[in-house]
DNA sequence: TGCCTATGAATGAAGG
DNA sequence: CCTTCATTCATAGGCA
């Protein structure tokens, strides 16, 4: 989502200055040992708790999270993953069958609307099956009868549905209302 | 494992443009709106009927379907969850501080450091209803008990821990060990 | 000096 | 809900 906010988003109007360095980097002992562990012992799918021992472990090599430890191994596999992936369609042979320059690039076949296993686009199918999403449910707070978008009234924030654009004109823009009223979240808008 | 084949499953053989993005993105009015649900409302379980609404609505925004309003707040939760999580063990925090005054990395702890996932620190294994989750058993090879570090002895490449060094020595590498066994894997970085 | 690459970080999506 | 994968963004650092 906030993609274009990614270590800015603490900053949140408070410029943080540019010299905190906010990523992380590995201290060469940190990096030796996480691939120590994952190519001479294999070990590529750590558990919370692993990921925990290991960033313990290395904290005697500098400052460390489990996140990173976390995010170290999964970017490792997906690099991996992906360097192997480059490599399938090599020329080796001669006679490239690339399917390329398909006419219609620009055909949207997304019409169908690729449901995968997400009944409720249909018939509610939780409890059946045990499909899908969890319980529905006591234990939780208010909200039974979801007035969430009143269809005449305010929306959850309150404000009144008009027919001016809001958001400032995405796919529709057709009905809208102005939703200016909230900023309680950091909301990191996009320019 | 056949998660690889996320986004390609309807690909095919076809190469699909990159031109044509198949990953939902919430546009700016959705996502606030989404939050203000999340996080006014504490709305964090939407049932499937509520969720056609909300993706009904949010769809005068652009372009989404119910899954994606589902999978947002599924990995919101998850999100928040483990954020909080992460707390638990915070760097050291008094005396004894692993910055050794290198790269300015003085930044202490990042409380407001929108922390991330991490879904470690739960389960794996130890059912504590007595059920014991089946989980790890033939998805990859052995390791199951990880002496990853083991308290007294080596660490995996073979050096004996003495925690003197605290990450004084940081590239000069004080202790030394005869790490020399393993070189398989590209050393890039240092420098 | 400016692009390019490697990689940390974030999140949508899927399976189980 | 948990775990993992894919994709994408952003940036540091290397090179041309």
């Amino acid at each position: 989502m906030e993609q274009q906010t990614q270590q800015q988003i603490e900053d949140g109007g408070n410029n943080q200055a540019a010299g905190t360095n906010n990523r992380w980097a590995p201290t060469p002992p940190q990096l030796r040992i996480l691939k120590g562990l994952y190519y001479d012992k294999g070990f590529k799918y750590p558990t919370p708790e692993q990921i925990q021992e290991i960033c313990l472990h290395l904290k005697q090599y500098g400052q460390i999270e489990d996140k990173n430890v976390f995010f170290w191994f999964q970017n490792l596999k997906a690099s991996e993953r992906q360097k192997l992936k480059e490599f399938r369609n090599v020329p080796v042979g001669g006679s490239l069958d690339l399917n390329f320059g398909s006419t219609g690039s620009t055909s949207n076949d997304r019409s169908t609307d690729r449901s995968i296993d997400l009944n409720f686009g249909s018939r509610v199918g939780y409890g059946a099956d045990g499909s899908i999403m969890e319980q529905r449910g006591e234990y939780h707070q208010e909200i039974e009868t979801l007035p969430l978008f009143p269809m005449h009234g305010e929306d959850i924030l309150g404000n009144m549905k008009t027919t001016s654009e809001g958001g400032g004109g995405y796919g529709g823009g057709s009905h809208i209302s102005l939703e200016l009223s909230l900023n309680s979240y950091r909301d990191a808008d996009m320019a």
